[in-house]
DNA sequence: TGCGGCGTCCAAAGCGGTTTGAACGATTCT
DNA sequence: AGAATCGTTCAAACCGCTTTGGACGCCGCA
C-alpha cells in the first residue's frame, strides 16, 4: 500500500493525503480523520526510501566505530552507548547506522557518509589528543557530537563527556586520606582522551599532597582484562609494591584482582582497588553494597543525551556548539580500606 | 555533484553515464573510460538516497538488538558479532542499521522495517525457545539469517550457530575424566536456545556416565559477573560442593573465581573452571597459555560468515534456507586439573 | 541493393514520496 | 453586487538515480 493507492481509494489527491498525515494544516479535520483512519486501517506506512529522497534527509544518525587494526579491539562500552542512543532515536523516528571504520580508512568514511547522503549527523566515538575527524567533519559540514573531548582541538565543536579529571583526582585523594602512598594507575591507551585526563586528575592530586609520581606504577594499555592482570602481578612483584590501585575500567579491575588475590592478598585490606564504572549491563557492580569502590557514571545516559543533543543540532542548524559535562559519582564499596601496616610504619620510619 | 551535472560536463546522457559507472556492456569502453576519470576527478559519488528510491533495493541489513526490558541489557558477545558483520558488509557495499527493541514490541518493529523499506534483509540475534520471530519474518517476507537456532522450531529457516551442545558435553566429558563427579553448571538464561542446549550437552555427558544431576548445581540467568560470583558462592557452602564448574561465558567465569579464590581455594587445583569463550576482545585469554580451559568459538567470525550467508540469500532469492554449525575447540588452559584428594577418597570410600 | 543485426547512445518513464502554484467555491468586506 | 479573502483541494514539478524502449549509423550477408 503506497501513498498513490491510498489517495485513490479514498478519492483524494495524493497532496491532500500526504499533507493529512504529516499535520499540515490546510487540511480540512474532518478529511484528516478519514485519512487516519484508512492509514491506520490498511497499515499504511510511507516508505522511507521516497521520504529521503523527497525531503533530502536521511532520518538516520551513523555511528562510526573504531577498531584498532592493530589490535581488533571492539570498546565494549559501545553495546551500552548505542543501547542508550538508540532509545532516543526510536522516540524521534531516526534510524542508526553503524559503520566499522578502520583507523587508517576514517577520511574516507566520512567523505562517503556525507556525499552518499545516507546520514543527517554522526557521533564520534573514542576521541583522542587533537582528533583529526573534528576538523574532517567540519570541513566536511556533517552535524556531529563527540562521546568525550579532544585535548589540543581549539576550534569549538559538540560534545558530552565525563570530568574524567575531577573523578580521577577524587578517587586518587580518597586513596591518599586512607594513607596510601603507593598507588598505582591502570590506565587505558593513552593517546586516547579520556586517559589523558584520567592521568591528569591523579597526577594532579599526588602533587597537591606533595608525592613524588613513579613511572613503574603507572601503567596505560587496552583495558582488558588481561592487562589488568599482567600490569598489576607485574607491579606487586616490585621492591616497594603499591597499595592501591586506580583502575580505568570494571574489566582491567577484575584482571587487577586476580592479580592480588593470586598472590594470596585480600582485596579491600591489603589493597584497595578503585575503579570507573560505566554501569555496563553485564558488569553490575554488585547489588546493595557495591563491590568495588567507584567513580560512576552510566554509559548508556550518555548514550541517550549524546544523541538528543545531537538531534537537536540537526532540527536546528542555528544551534551553537553545544557541550555537557558529567559529573562522576565516587561510591564507596568494598574494594578499598585504610593503608595496611607495613606501609604505614615505613611511613612512619621516614626516608 | 550528481549525474545530471557529470553527464553535462561530458556532454553525455544520464543514462550512458550510469550505465558506465554501472559496468552495463552496452557502453563503448573508450567513453566508459573517460567517464570513469571524470567521476573520479570530481570526486563524484551516486547519491544512495536516489539510487535505494530506483532499484527498490536498500543495500542495507538490519541487526535488531533486543533489550530485555526487565533488565536493560545489552550482551557483550553483541558488540564483537557486529564488528565482524560490519566487515562483511563493508567489502559488500552494504550498511548496517541497528535497532534497539524493547522486546515486547519486537513485532511492530520488524514489520516496520518491511513497509517503510529500509533493510533488504535482517540478522535474528538471540533466538528462544521456539522463537515468534521465526514465523513473523517468514509471513512478513524478510529474508533473515538467525544467529544460533531456535529449538522448536519445525520450519526451515537460516542459521548459524556453534555446536553447543558438542561443546558442553566434550568440557563435561574432560572433567569427568579428571575425577571430577560434582560438577556446577553456570548458564544462562535457560528460555535462550543456547543456554538449552549447553544444558543438553551437560546432561548428557553426565547420563553417559551414570552421574545424578544435582539441581543445586545448575544454575541459569543473566550471564553477568556478578551472578556468576553469586552462584559459584552458594554452590560452594553447600555441604557437597562441586569441585568444577561449566560456565557459559568469561564473563561470569570471572565471578566464579573471584568466589573460589574469596574462599581460600586455588583454581586450576581446588576447583576447576571451564568456560565458554566468545573471544571477545576485551577478554584475550591468556596469550601463550590460556587462562581458563574453554570451549573456543570466535563470536565475530560468525558475525563474519552470517552477514555473509545474508548477502548471499538476498542478492540470490532461490537459495534455500543455509545453515551452518561451527564447532567450538576444545582448549586447555590452567584453570582444570585432576579432582582434588578430598572428592577422589570419597569417591573410593564408595556410596 | 536491401535488410537484419550489432554497437552505442539517448529520451522519457518510472521509484514513492513532498512541495509549489493554482483552482475553486464559500464567505467576508466594501 | 463585485472584489478580496479564506479554506480546502489538486495537478504537476521535483528529488537523483535506474531502466525501458527506441534511434541511429554501420557492417555483413543474401
Amino acid at each position: 500500500m503506497n501513498l498513490k493507492e491510498l489517495a485513490t481509494k479514498l478519492g483524494l489527491s495524493p497532496t491532500t493525503v500526504s499533507r493529512a498525515l504529516n499535520g499540515y494544516p490546510e487540511v480540512n479535520e474532518e478529511t484528516r480523520a478519514r485519512v487516519l483512519a484508512a492509514a491506520k486501517r490498511h497499515n499504511y506506512r510511507p516508505n522511507t526510501r521516497a521520504i529521503r529522497l523527497a525531503t533530502g534527509r536521511a532520518m538516520a544518525i551513523g555511528h562510526v566505530v573504531p577498531v584498532s587494526s592493530k589490535h581488533e579491539m571492539v570498546n565494549p562500552v559501545f553495546a551500552d552507548f548505542i543501547a542508550g542512543a538508540g532509545e532516543t532515536y526510536l522516540r524521534y523516528g531516526y534510524d542508526m547506522v553503524l559503520t566499522i571504520a578502520p583507523d587508517e580508512g576514517e577520511d574516507r568514511v566520512y567523505r562517503d557518509m556525507r556525499s552518499r547522503g545516507i546520514v543527517d549527523g554522526v557521533i564520534v566515538h573514542g576521541p583522542r589528543q587533537r582528533d583529526p575527524r573534528i576538523p574532517l567533519l567540519r570541513e566536511i559540514g556533517i552535524p556531529f557530537v563527540v562521546h568525550g573531548r579532544s585535548t589540543g582541538t581549539d576550534e569549538p565543536y559538540s560534545w558530552l563527556d565525563v570530568n574524567n579529571r575531577r573523578a580521577f583526582q577524587r578517587a586518587t585523594e580518597f586513596l591518599l586520606d586512607l594513607g596510601h602512598r603507593r598507588l598505582a594507575l591502570i590506565n587505558g591507551l593513552e593517546f586516547m582522551d579520556f586517559a589523558i585526563r584520567r592521568r591528569t586528575g591523579y597526577l594532579d592530586a599526588l602533587a597537591s599532597r606533595g608525592i613524588m609520581q613513579d613511572p613503574a606504577l603507572m601503567f596505560s594499555d587496552e583495558m582488558t582484562e588481561f592487562n589488568g592482570y599482567r600490569a598489576a602481578r607485574a607491579m606487586l612483584a616490585l621492591p616497594d609494591p603499591p597499595t592501591a590501585f586506580l583502575v580505568s575500567m570494571m574489566i582491567p579491575g577484575l584482571g587487577v584482582r586476580r592479580a592480588v588475590e593470586e598472590m594470596g592478598l585480600k582485596v579491600g585490606r591489603d589493597v584497595s582497588i578503585i575503579i570507573h564504572d560505566d554501569e555496563l549491563s553485564y558488569f553490575s557492580n554488585g547489588e546493595d553494597v557495591p563491590i568495588y569502590t567507584a567513580t560512576r557514571s552510566s554509559v548508556r545516559e550518555a548514550g541517550r543525551q549524546a544523541a538528543e543533543m545531537l538531534i537537536q543540532i540537526i532540527s536546528n542548524p542555528e544551534t551553537g556548539p553545544l557541550e555537557r559535562l558529567l559529573e562522576a559519582d565516587l561510591i564507596i564499596g568494598q574494594s578499598t580500606g585504610p593503608a595496611p601496616r607495613r606501609d604505614r610504619a615505613a611511613e612512619r620510619q621516614g626516608p
